[in-house]
DNA sequence: TCTAGTGGGTTACGATAGGTAATAATGGAG
DNA sequence: CTCCATTATTACCTATCGTAACCCACTAGA
């Protein structure tokens, strides 16, 4: 007998569809953790997060702010210095990098042992 | 003066790296929200989520296996059955799921342009 | 003047991931 | 022996990404 749950979580959601394939494109993530940990500058995201290129960081940042998840400013310094940081839009995602932090800790590499998980192993299951 | 504000969360974290990259790819944060929802079956999953074709679910369900995250179950049936059901490690990613489809019905949409960064806390959202 | 350094990117080009459409494997039904 | 349903896979082509080199503006030396 099952209780009757009542499922709260609709099948699809655009809107949900919609911010989990852009936050989640190559680099976004890791890109957004940094600026919540608080790097602000190119090259010091560029330095933070390893793999990640000029190139990518650019075109990453680019959508974000056409986003309206980041701000991007000029400071007329020599050399020029340019700050990217969160707007309210973006700090709000802070929720989604801790749910994300923690699942990652939590479930770290150690493979399978351990937690009894109901059947995590496809050894015959298969076709 | 909030001086102390404690840098919580480092810049950089492989783990987390890694589990972003993973739920972020393609379809993937999609399906795996369709999943919580209970949709199991390959078709119904193809279905749900508009847009996305077989090769591509077959693809990210095989990642979604190798990660543990997903486990794949063959119905004998006629015609076979196959079902795809999350295991615990994949359940967990359900405080993920919810803290993404939070931010994106909250912040749906709404003009957002220029710098207005201290804007509009949307009142109500869905039920 | 020429060269080097700092800071913030862009361009060119090959490699890989993804979109699209057609088709396969399986086994029962007609 | 052909049809249908279900779960995929293959072939082909385009879009996205990775790598490395380069550009721009400015300053400080030599």
């Amino acid at each position: 007998m099952e209780m009757m749950k009542t499922e709260e979580l609709e099948p699809f959601c655009p809107y949900y569809h919609r911010a989990v394939e852009l936050i989640g494109r190559r680099w976004s993530g890791a890109i957004l953790r940094a600026m919540l940990a608080g790097v602000s500058r190119f090259n010091e995201l560029a330095e933070t997060i390893p793999g990640l290129s000029p190139r990518m960081l650019s075109e990453r940042l680019k959508e974000l702010e056409a986003e309206g998840v980041v701000v991007r400013s000029v400071i007329p310094t020599v050399p020029v210095r340019v700050e990217y940081h969160l707007t309210e839009k973006g700090q709000s995602l802070g929720s989604v990098v801790e749910a994300v932090a923690r699942w990652a800790e939590q479930w770290a590499d150690p493979p399978a042992e351990g937690t009894a998980v109901s059947a995590s192993t496809p050894s015959e299951v298969e076709s």
